[in-house]
DNA sequence: GACTTATTCTATAGGTCGATAGATAGAATT
DNA sequence: AATTCTATCTATCGACCTATAGAATAAGTC
């Protein structure tokens, strides 16, 4: 039944798509969100930021969790799918890590909120899409581990290392960027440089260093 | 006034100290503020797992939101005085930089709550309150980076590295601990080694190793 | 045992917030 | 022009939650 309407969709009927606003009003309930948090945040606070009436928003979602799960879903999106891309390549371990720490961050510029409220709030999800975007969140976190235990095997990294510490410890790092990323003036590429030296080089000062790029 | 208070004080009168229970209290505030967060926790759930009325916790704290600065006090009294005295010693940034780590991550073993609900839910503090707070918060960021700043000065340090992203950096990883230190099954001081061999060594295996411990 | 202090209780006021129902204005379609 | 659809509005209900007031009980103290 519902499939079907795919196929004979109606789109030709009429020029004026539905919910037009539907993207404005997402970015303004993710912007109160990540300011105020989900139950520090009112519905009538999101109203005001887009000048509409309370009432008016629950014309584009059903309830205030479920703009929860909305914000929550385009803060997670594609994190997984490019984590697994990198990761796939045939690349070193360090280069392929990089990739990774630079692609963990780079949504902090356009999506940023977004991701905040995802980190800050998806414990307040229902149970049944807590759950469900917790895999994604969990996949993630393998990617990382694998790509470092990886890097263990092939002697590109410390031997006896402790992956899971290890990628607890990046995406952490990373991960708080969404909470200064605004008032600190750093570029998103500035950022992902010195973080990854920090995790591959770290701070010491090598005694005979090699310099792993300009090929 | 207050202050004479302290010199006549009149323990010896009265054998039954008055709010006895008062640590019992905050630390279930705590307890319920890191789980649901502020706003999501109702004083109900407070007194829920205190057994007691509601209304009852109103002898305790004057309102929610003096509870909330109870909490967080708890949460961040300490970290700046030992990172003070730990930037202060005469030893290499290196080791200065380890210690600050450890100490930075060891209040989660017995203050994990209380430390969680302070980073997560300091934002909601009342103005004057957050404000007397984030100066704490910002004195301490101030201390990692100097201590990142002299390890340069001396030569420990790579030259050119941002010091105030390295120390968002370190920070951000140290603090992510918060949020999954009960679920890892890692011990304090296992955290706290990973973490310092990565800031300070790297992933990266090193041509010619150092060993700097084991004079 | 009377008195005092400490702690918890009952009851409820007062306010806020999420959500629903139904009306309305305007735009697009026929 | 009539009709249908989109988007927003007005009005309001009921639930929940913080905080207060004052009574009641428990735990010493003299």
């Amino acid at each position: 039944m519902i499939g079907m309407t795919v196929a004979t969709l109606p789109t030709s009927r009429r020029s004026a798509s539905p919910r037009r606003r539907a993207p404005q009003i997402i970015e303004a309930t993710a912007m109160v969100f990540a300011e105020r948090g989900f139950h520090g945040a009112t519905t009538q606070d999101i109203a005001d930021v887009l000048g509409i009436r309370q009432a008016s928003l629950y014309y584009y979602f059903s309830s205030k969790e479920a703009a929860l799960e909305l914000v929550c879903l385009r803060g997670v999106e594609g994190f997984f799918e490019t984590g697994k891309a990198i990761a796939a390549r045939p690349e070193s371990a360090q280069k392929r890590l990089s990739l990774l720490i630079s692609s963990h961050l780079s949504p902090m510029l356009d999506r940023g909120n977004f991701v905040k409220v995802f980190l800050n709030e998806r414990q307040h999800l229902p149970a049944e899409s807590r759950r469900r975007i917790g895999r994604w969140s969990r996949g993630l976190e393998r990617i990382f581990e694998q790509v470092i235990e990886e890097g263990v095997a092939a002697g590109e990294f410390r031997a006896g290392l402790d992956a899971r510490l290890v990628t607890l410890a990046v995406l952490g790092m990373c991960n708080a960027a969404s909470s200064w990323y605004l008032k600190e003036n750093k570029g998103v590429p500035a950022i992902a440089a010195e973080f990854s030296n920090l995790v591959i080089d770290g701070l010491a000062i090598r005694p005979a260093k090699r310099r792993p790029s300009r090929r």
